[in-house]
DNA sequence: GTTAATTTTAATCAAATGATTAAATAAGTT
DNA sequence: AACTTATTTAATCATTTGATTAAAATTAAC
């Protein structure tokens, strides 16, 4: 109904900030509107008057969330002038350099997609366009009909390059924990797989995938 | 203190079932007790009866959930007759069947994994047993040392045989959205990854890692 | 400088929620 | 049956928590 503030709104990207930070790590339910209003050091009134509630406060963060997590390598994706070994390489190095600088966000996401999955078309807007539009799905198309690359079903394709991307960062306290490593040791392995991770799609793309019936023998 | 119960119990297994519904798909915070109460369809003091707390009872269905998925193919993996391969061949048909019959297992594990680290450490009983104490650990050394498999840090392997065999189930529902899939077709591609999994992996395992200066021309 | 609008604060409210209690019912023991 | 123990129920408590309010403080407008 009504524009508030009128100048520099530092109060604002405050609460919004520190609210991005506690949602992000605790979840909704978790998050107390106090909890918020310590982190950003302001009063716990502040918080209904910049945001009028708590569950607002926090759509606004989901959906910021949610599309970085989904839409932050579609332009690379969707690039005309590259191969489509180049644009998972180009993707897979700025996602991996994304989630090191937000490694809570895959679990964030990965939560608010099982909870409130109607949230993705009501609020984020999903639905709309198609990952099938993207220039990356031409050129499959184009090589699996080419015999280039192996025929296989495009969301094992998509499964794989995103769960070995992003799953080390779901799991990372799991298995730093297991392998003994500092937070420093482990982003290096990341960074490594900047590098791994597209040569091994590259090699599940080109080797022959065995006949159901008669085993492979390597 | 005293043993309560003495006769069936049928109310207290309710409960604790109707709990691990509920705070495997909802978390410790989103859930009450009352939601506990009316699923298990007992009244509500009862949960504090036969448990003493909402915190008690979370913590046990937690670890008897995260030891489900963490132990359960640990025999698989220790056993001394057979070869690495069949090994991963065998352990990823069990453990996608046990995924099948429990979707919201990973999530759940991951955001305990990830909220609570000290837990597994304190309630579980992680960190006595080693992971490289299991029988495939010294199988994948012999055959690294013997050049007959990629030398690649075992994180990367772990990472990417977990990654690619659990990620589909927590990304399930964006999956499937943008997929337009069933839950039925989504599982049957589940089902056919109890093949493609071994394969890729043998596959990662047996193809040179090019040379970081001179990248590969393929 | 006075007035009006905006922002901030402290106090408070109402609803939700984990837990307890005392009484009632059921089951087991002798 | 009489008595003890275990289970269940409805009512209630004390805290927590999201939200509101009225007053105070700050900033902008004239």
């Amino acid at each position: 109904m009504a524009a508030k503030k009128q100048h520099n709104g530092s109060t604002e990207a405050q609460i919004k900030e520190a609210a991005r930070r506690v949602f992000t790590s605790k979840g909704f339910a978790a998050t107390r509107t106090r909890d918020i209003a310590e982190e950003s050091g302001v009063n716990l009134a502040l918080i209904n008057y910049y945001f009028r509630s708590k569950e607002n406060l926090y759509n606004i963060i989901m959906v910021e969330q949610v599309q970085l997590f989904l839409h932050s390598v579609t332009g690379i994706l969707n690039d005309p002038t590259t191969t489509l070994f180049t644009k998972l390489e180009i993707a897979i190095d700025h996602y991996i350099d994304m989630l090191i600088a937000n490694p809570g966000l895959p679990i964030f996401v990965m939560n608010e997609v099982n909870n409130n999955p109607e949230n993705l078309v009501d609020k984020v807007g999903f639905g709309n366009h198609n990952a099938g539009d993207l220039f990356i799905a031409k050129q499959w198309l184009e090589m699996t009909m080419a015999g280039e690359i192996q025929p296989i079903h495009p969301l094992h394709l998509i499964s794989n390059v995103v769960a070995m991307t992003v799953f080390p960062f779901i799991a990372a306290p799991l298995l730093r924990n297991r392998s003994g490593m500092s937070v420093k040791e482990y982003n290096e392995m990341m960074l490594q797989r900047k590098k791994l991770i597209p040569h091994w799609v590259k090699t599940i793309l080109t080797t022959p995938v065995p006949e159901p019936n008669k085993p492979d023998r390597s």
